[in-house]
DNA sequence: CTGAAAGCGCTTACAG
DNA sequence: CTGAAAGCGCTTACAG
């Protein structure tokens, strides 16, 4: 029906005005230099049309951007969908459009994402996956990042990244001591820990702090057995079932995140071994749901959301001379998965 | 140390390529009018500069528009984060920028967040919230929706509301009936809902096919005590208290959706009665973590990241004479939460 | 196949 | 306080 005519320009509001666009430009943007009868005047007439200011045009012509790019590992990550939420809050508080993008976890696919944020000319781009321990991974973001940041645009990354840029650093090494310590004092000498890929700097630090505890509990504990799986469920499952095959005589398995955790109390259900019964579990991040799976959760929190909040809060304050670190906190959280060994 | 130096432009690789930006323009852009050993070498040189062609100029020039918004509850909230992660999967195939943010559930921020992603000229705006019963609530994002499908942008809906544009109908109805069936033929008859606000079309769908289950199941159930509250985990909570508060020989509780659902697990934990042994507990949508929870939870799955494919799929095809409407599927789940009443 | 030029819709010095 | 004009970085008819 409607034929589909054209969006309203700043033109067409300044003729209906009778003013010029510069005029009808400042009225709309509020900056002084118009007297505020014709201000009103002109957002009225504004408002009328549904005129609604380019965005592109605006950002062409001021060469300032009021957007900022997110990449997440993937959205359907608890951890990284609370992330996503604290940049959105915080965004929204200074209108601020926010694009975001998945990485898969995939280097090349992160750099094209990169190259995407770049290409809408996004302020700022926060990376909020886990870094690399081998630096060559990250080089070729390392340098699209850099380029980006000499063209002026702001980058936070959330982890430890090999990037020279501001960072929020989660409290993993303490937080790994953390829950290590409560499995040793629980009473548990028999450990096993179900890890993502070791060479994700968020796994290294995690399980740096775990076996910290582990070593100065010295005689105490045997050597825990590692097995590396995917950082997900499905990872978690693996890596419990190789576990309880390999080391049948594992009272707890320390799961490098909660996505593990879940994994590995379905595998406890499927081979009929209570937990924390037979086998204490216990997760990382304490993601919405750990509070609430069967048994709750014991695991160490992170705050996810606030990591979005001061990621972003960091772009959007002037460049420092050097790059700025944040480092977070950790809380251990005892919930019914962990409790002292059988027997 | 590195002054923030300009990002290099189109005329920067033309210029060093000795061509015209026009040529240059074509080479990149992969336009046919080129020939191949120009364009290449242009690529090239592109590639060594570091170019990245800026999308606003691009979007300024072109009219086209790469990139689409997406307008959600709270991405924290799994129903939308598995619809967010849809709606960013095929973007990624399809090279489209996504913008994504938040409603509250609050039309007049819906009102603002439709207005950002038009003044950044998305070519296609999916809004996944519920829709109200109400139509006056949804009157000026109705308008704002129009005015922009005028314009040549192209919407889609996600679940059933008062808006002439394409949308994606999730079977709610169907769904409610089959979680109902499910319970009467478990034998319950002293029943109870736990529900979010009767407002949101989602909701009023999902308990008019309740109640129609009821209705046939006849002599055999008592009316049904309906508590309305958040549609949030702390909802389910407060719904819980006041069900077995005023209704304490109820033996099932369906809860309107997964959030819910928990949050009525919560209160029963809490009171110290078992599910399923003393109340069956039903959910709705089977969010990822309904398989884990404690006890898992028998409820109805939709396919949300369905629902984010088939919205940007759809708003990528060219407009049709009349709104399209896609209905999906469900499926009944039935796990540990739901068994026969005691007794 | 290649280029000169107009134009996309704004903002912002520069004058008045 | 207001306006004429240049310019942001591209694309795309229009010529050749």
């Amino acid at each position: 029906m409607t034929a589909p005519r054209r969006a309203p320009r700043l033109i067409d509001v300044a003729e209906t005005a009778g003013v010029s666009i510069a005029t009808a430009s400042r009225a709309l943007a509020g900056t002084n230099g118009v007297s505020e009868a014709m201000a009103e005047r002109v957002r009225q007439i504004a408002a009328e049309l549904g005129y609604v200011a380019n965005a592109h045009a605006r950002s062409l012509a001021s060469g300032a951007s009021s957007s900022v790019g997110l990449i997440v590992h993937e959205i359907d990550d608890p951890y990284f969908t609370e992330i996503a939420s604290g940049v959105l809050g915080l965004a929204a508080e200074r209108a601020l459009a926010v694009q975001i993008c998945h990485s898969g976890r995939d280097p090349r696919v992160e750099l094209a994402q990169i190259r995407s944020l770049v290409a809408n000319r996004t302020g700022s781009i926060i990376v909020a996956g886990s870094g690399h321990v081998d630096p060559s991974v990250e080089a070729d973001a390392r340098a699209e990042l850099a380029r980006f940041q000499a063209d002026g645009g702001r980058v936070a990354m959330i982890g430890r990244h090999n990037v020279a840029a501001d960072a929020v650093l989660p409290d993993n090494n303490a937080g790994g001591r953390a829950i290590a310590e409560h499995v040793l004092s629980l009473g548990h000498r028999r450990i096993a820990i179900a890890s993502g890929s070791m060479g994700l700097t968020t796994i290294a630090d995690r399980m740096a702090g775990i076996q910290e505890a582990l070593a100065a509990g010295g005689r105490r504990a045997a050597k825990p057995l590692v097995v590396e799986a995917e950082f997900t469920r499905e990872g978690g499952a693996a890596a419990a079932r190789q576990i309880l095959d390999d080391a049948p005589d594992t009272t707890a398995i320390l799961a490098l995140n909660d996505a593990m955790a879940i994994g590995v109390l379905a595998v406890l259900r499927e081979r009929g071994l209570a937990c924390p019964g037979d086998v204490s579990v216990s997760g990382f991040d304490d993601v919405a749901v750990a509070a609430h799976l069967g048994p709750s959760l014991t695991t160490v929190r992170l705050p996810m959301e606030e990591f979005g909040r001061l990621a972003l809060g960091m772009t959007l304050q002037p460049v420092a001379s050097r790059p700025r670190k944040k480092h977070t906190g950790h809380e251990l959280v005892v919930r019914e998965s962990t409790a002292p060994p059988p027997g």
